[in-house]
DNA sequence: CCAACCTTGACACAGCTTTGATAAGGTTGT
DNA sequence: ACAACCTTATCAAAGCTGTGTCAAGGTTGG
């Protein structure tokens, strides 16, 4: 037996049985299971639940809010409409020129790996 | 003048001022507002006011589910982490060596006792 | 200046989400 | 063979969402 159960697995995580379960049921982490159908954690199962839950504190989202961008990952019509939708926004302070609208894209990257590589909180106040 | 009323809108787009002022509320669309503050609402809301009724319908989702892609659009630290959490979403037991298996099973037990002693707000053995 | 709008704020309520507890029964290791 | 796990299903409670309604007061147009 290489795989923790599911107390185990809740102990390691600081979940609780019933939230493993609860995760697992809205599709966030589906751990395989044995013959008789015992839930078995692996290592990355175990450091998903580790990194969903400061995912969960540090952004102030819910369990939800993740379930739902898995769905928006895994429909590609859903992600398209809410996209579209979103995409025709016109809240923009003013219409920006198409410059800084590229400039902004090709900054956009960079920024993501600078958000995931550093701790604090990135302060570039524009 | 082609701005309409609060009323006007709800009439046009088949929603409720009430729902109006809610939807405001949840940053998904925000009109004008007159100098003493009447919300106007212009042909570009109307049409996202009637876009916005067959995507919840279309796709089976809420009004906070579409709250929650703006948020994920417009704060690039929390789409980032959202993201790259869902990307190892393919991990499991059998993509880790046995080598890391090995220490992983001899550290179980040790994990265990520390998460319990650092962390007691689980006494479950009620 | 008055009716008919508008504003924000609050109370209310159904329904869904999140989480716990408990029951009835299967599995497992010693 | 028995304790200590595991499973699913169900009941329950706290909290959030979506929505209506009403109140107190400001704005507007005829």
């Amino acid at each position: 037996m290489e795989a923790l159960t599911i107390h185990e697995a809740a102990q390691t995580t600081g979940w609780t049985p019933r939230m493993l379960r609860y995760i697992e049921r809205i599709g966030l982490i589906e751990p395989a299971r044995t013959e008789s159908g015992y839930r078995q954690y692996g290592a990355g199962e175990l450091q998903r639940l580790r990194t969903l839950r400061e995912l969960l504190a540090e952004h102030e989202i819910g369990l939800g809010d993740v379930a739902f961008a898995l769905r928006l990952r895994r429909d590609e019509a859903l992600d398209g409409a809410v996209d579209s939708w979103l995409e025709a926004e016109p809240q923009r302070p003013e219409t920006v020129s198409a410059d800084e609208w590229l400039r902004w894209e090709q900054e956009k990257h960079a920024r993501i790996i600078a958000a995931l590589t550093t701790n604090e909180t990135m302060e570039t106040a524009a």
